[in-house]
DNA sequence: TCAAAAATCATGCATTTATAGGATTGATCA
DNA sequence: TGATCAATCCTATAAATGCATGATTTTTGA
């Protein structure tokens, strides 16, 4: 019996891709894909699925608070998280919410082939690029709190502590202790390390 | 005559996704396709061809530099940039090298179609995201001098203007002034504003 | 329910950036 | 050859950030 592939992801392009790169193999079948959360929840419900390929950038909600949703919803499920880059900073947090893997959507016909028996067979797959960014990036990914993220969102959008102070109704130095936390997670010395970082993360 | 289309780009996913969503169609013909800038000069020089998608990031050169290599040697064929951002900086760079247009990978079938009838006709098509960023990006992409660039890649590295004075053999003053420049150009007002856009221009 | 984690606030000081206003030397180019 | 621009330097002040240290109150999860 071939492995039955959810997709998830609201491009097209990568829909279209990937049935076809999918199409004319006999271990797997697409039996639905949907471009948004809500849809691909809906399918579930109605739809026996072995393993669901997860866009990490949705229209509605992000992957990975997707990736948990079904966990949850449908245990059975094994999600594979889909990503143009490979960021580390997901991959962890993917897993984290119970990802059987990572696939960056750069991957040929090999590795997805390879990556969907591994995953249908409990195992776990991942293909991240460890040649970039190697030097720069923290060794492991950091794990930012709720707060710590809004801070870090508003900081890229280059507002100053008193001005995200005021928008959060915060104290400055509060705000300030964000930050620091987040240069200390992130390993780094000032903004600007910080805000490069975390845009190659896709954080920002 | 429908036109004929070659696709350049080293995904597997796009390369079958475009040539799924055109397959249909009787407008057009996907007549090839090339995984890097070599194979699509080879493609060109023994090939008739209308419009050529461009990835911008190819493993061996990147698609401005493509561009203005097809364009230099094969002036009657018009190019359409392909890049998964709707990256400003892009969008005029690419159309300073001769480019028709720019298309988001994540654009649908009706979008590609519209840009194929668009340029074939003579025109121009871009379909960039102007939701985001549109507060903080500059109208116009900033044209930077040798040392600004220099000096953006070391503030990006997490260089204080102290560090970046004795890497370039330059005094502080100097540095700062071409930081303000770099902040006046990129029409913002802190660090972390101006790597972020720098950042999602790739050009750091 | 109890410990751990997160979020909150504070003070003080050193360092760095941002802003403003110039000024000089070359190089380039029409 | 004269205008323009890049690159260099300066002074001076205001604003913001980075760093250290410590503390209280919620929240959360096992």
């Amino acid at each position: 019996m071939s492995v039955r592939i959810l997709i998830v992801d609201d491009h097209p392009m990568v829909l279209e891709g990937l049935k076809s790169l999918l199409a004319d193999n006999e271990e797997v079948t697409v039996v639905g894909t949907a471009s948004n959360a809500i849809d691909a929840i809906a399918f579930l419900k109605s739809n026996e699925v072995d393993i669901a390929f997860l866009d990490i950038n949705l229209p509605d909600i992000n992957g990975i608070d997707l990736c948990k949703k079904v966990k949850e919803q449908f245990p059975t499920v094994k999600t594979l998280a889909l990503s143009t880059f490979s960021e580390r900073a997901y991959v962890s947090r993917m897993i984290q919410n119970g990802a059987s893997g990572y696939l960056i959507k750069s991957s040929g016909k090999e590795e997805i082939l390879e990556a969907i028996r591994q995953v249908q067979l409990g195992g776990y797959f991942m293909n991240v690029n460890f040649d970039q960014n190697t030097a720069t990036a923290p060794k492991t990914v950091p794990f930012l709190t709720r707060r710590e993220k809004e801070v870090l969102v508003l900081i890229a959008e280059g507002m100053t502590n008193p001005q995200i102070a005021e928008q959060l109704f915060i104290s400055v130095t509060t705000v300030n202790s964000h930050r620091q936390n987040l240069l200390m997670k992130f390993e780094v010395s000032n903004t600007a390390s910080l805000i490069k970082l975390a845009a190659g993360l896709g954080l920002i």
